[in-house]
RNA sequence: GGCCCUGUCGUCUAGUCUGGUCCAGGACACAGGCUUUUCAAGCCUGGUACACGGGUUCGAAUCCCGUCGGGGCUACCA
């Protein structure tokens, strides 16, 4: 509890692999990965894989996967418990030598029942402590017989305090508490007990977690002080709600975030939304790189009270860092979201980037955004015509363009001297109708350039053709 | 039920420790307007919040007490 004055920062981010990342384990790592960052010292990956029947290694995969993606990389190699039991056994050997842990063979029915019989009375389940006091050779005879006991550690009647730094200062009655299981054998600890050896062993120096681990603390200082070392500090963070602030949606927990990636969401984008769920920098402000990020990031700075994720906020931050992205970067991130033959046209592609930037949501809404581009969607002939413009008109000035971008080498001002004379919408609507086929598209000048002169006048005959 | 955490606009939040500058600021969303060939983008304007009730004080979002609401935990899961 008392950190050395010049005890070096390390934090974990410990995932169980029993699903995808999902938001609230994402800022989770986030904010140790920042916190690690803004103290100069290092973010490490603990993989926590003691339940045999729930992790999987998919999950660890999309989990690393997710981390990359946002650019949280450890500074470490990442440790696995699994691979780890040789460590757990040991020290719960020592506990059980010292007789600060013991033996326990009552069955999952026994404590079952002992447990409903407690609520029944209006007690709060607690387990009774019938093995507490088994002699240790009894104990050791029996366990070589029946190989069916699990471990539990003594837990002190007292007090236990820890000073949170994000929530203040906490405090539990371990009476209340109990002789909780820390082990269901030697080569099989849970989790209380693995996560409370790896942090000291591996001198974490902050856990920053979530707070539903909250009521974990306790029984974890207990058994590092039952270990005889130095525990870490805690901070707890609020959990992320559902709106109603509620439990996040199934929907949304089941949410990797790789779904989000795949969705067409920027890492930039997602890494602010993230920081700004639960924390805020001094100043007001709300676009935040991950530089400023690292030099703002502050504990005291953690809210206390849960927040509401709010999808609206993200897909506008997101619009944001694509309309303010160079279109070379823009370019790379839509590689994987557009057709092979788009990319073989480079110069184009970039071109249209340009022009549709500032209307992208997502990298995912760009393909149908930019698809007539590469190839003219069919449309009415009843989309060429502007309000109540007579066809003759829109004809005659569908005409005039075509003149003047078969005739001049720069159309651009002529046509839109045209469009002063002949009304701006006469012009200009069935013009864009007719090079996008679109009702909602960039302005037509935008559109011809990037088209060239060819194509640009095979559309505009087209529309000719069809109001004919 | 018990234990623990928490409560400022619909949402994310500033402000709370160190009471007055806060008839509460910013952002998203929403509404209206400007711009405009469309859709966006941009700009301008607007509405909405200190959970409630008691104290303390000249003065409270800020301090104290209570109530209510929300969340977490209560596993041989993590």
């Amino acid at each position: 509890m008392n950190p050395g004055p010049k005890r070096e920062i390390r934090v974990r981010f410990a995932p169980s692999p029993t699903g995808p990342l999902h938001l609230g384990n994402a800022r989770a790592a986030l904010f140790n990965w920042l916190f690690a960052r803004h103290e100069g010292g290092k973010f490490l990956v603990r993989i926590e894989d003691t339940d045999k029947e729930r992790s999987k290694k998919e999950f660890e995969k999309d989990i690393l996967e997710g981390l990359v993606w946002l650019g949280l990389e450890p500074d470490e190699e990442p440790i696995r418990q699994s691979e780890r039991l040789e460590i757990y056994a040991e020290s719960l050997q020592k506990l059980l030598n010292e007789k600060k842990a013991y033996w326990c063979f009552c069955t999952p029915e026994e404590l079952e029942a002992e447990r409903q019989n407690q609520l029944s009375q209006g007690f709060a389940p607690k387990y009774g402590g019938r093995c507490r006091h088994l002699p240790p050779d009894e104990a050791d005879a029996r366990i070589k017989k029946s190989g069916k006991a699990v471990i539990r550690i003594r837990m002190p009647e007292k007090k236990v305090s820890f000073n949170d730094l994000v929530k203040g200062k906490i405090e539990f009655d371990m009476a209340l508490v109990g002789d909780v299981i820390i082990a269901k054998s030697l080569r099989e600890p849970l989790y209380n007990f693995a996560a409370s050896v790896d942090d000291v062993l591996t001198n974490i120096s902050h856990v920053i977690r979530g707070e539903d681990h909250i009521s974990n603390t306790p029984k974890q200082i207990v058994i590092q002080e039952a270990l005889g070392l130095e525990g870490p500090q805690f901070a707890h963070l609020p959990l992320i709600l559902g709106t109603g602030r509620q439990k996040l949606s199934k929907r949304r927990l089941e949410t990797s975030l790789n779904d989000y990636k795949k969705e067409g969401y920027l890492a930039e984008a997602m890494l602010n939304f993230l920081a700004l769920l639960g924390w805020h920098p001094r100043e007001d402000r709300e676009v935040i790189n991950r530089q400023d990020l690292v030099k703002e990031f502050t504990l005291e700075r953690v809210q206390k009270g849960g927040a509401v994720f709010n999808e609206e906020k993200l897909n506008w931050l997101n619009a944001h860092y694509i309309k303010t992205a160079k279109t070379e970067e823009l370019m790379e991130k839509l590689k994987p979201f557009v057709p092979k033959t788009w990319l073989a046209k480079k110069k184009v592609l970039q071109n249209i980037i340009e022009t549709e930037k500032e209307r992208i949501k997502n990298l995912k809404g760009f393909k149908d955004m930019a698809a007539f581009f590469f190839g003219l969607p069919d449309y009415d002939a009843k989309l060429l015509i502007w309000k109540e413009t007579p066809k003759e008109r829109i004809l005659a000035n569908l005409k005039s363009v075509h003149d003047i971008t078969k005739n001049s080498a720069s159309p651009e001002p002529e046509i839109l001297a045209l469009a002063e004379k002949e009304g701006r919408g006469e012009v200009l609507w069935p013009l864009r109708a007719a090079l996008s086929g679109q009702d909602a598209s960039p302005g037509p000048i935008e559109i011809l350039k990037v088209l060239g002169k060819t194509e640009s006048l095979k559309r505009i005959g087209k529309a000719i053709k069809k109001l004919g």
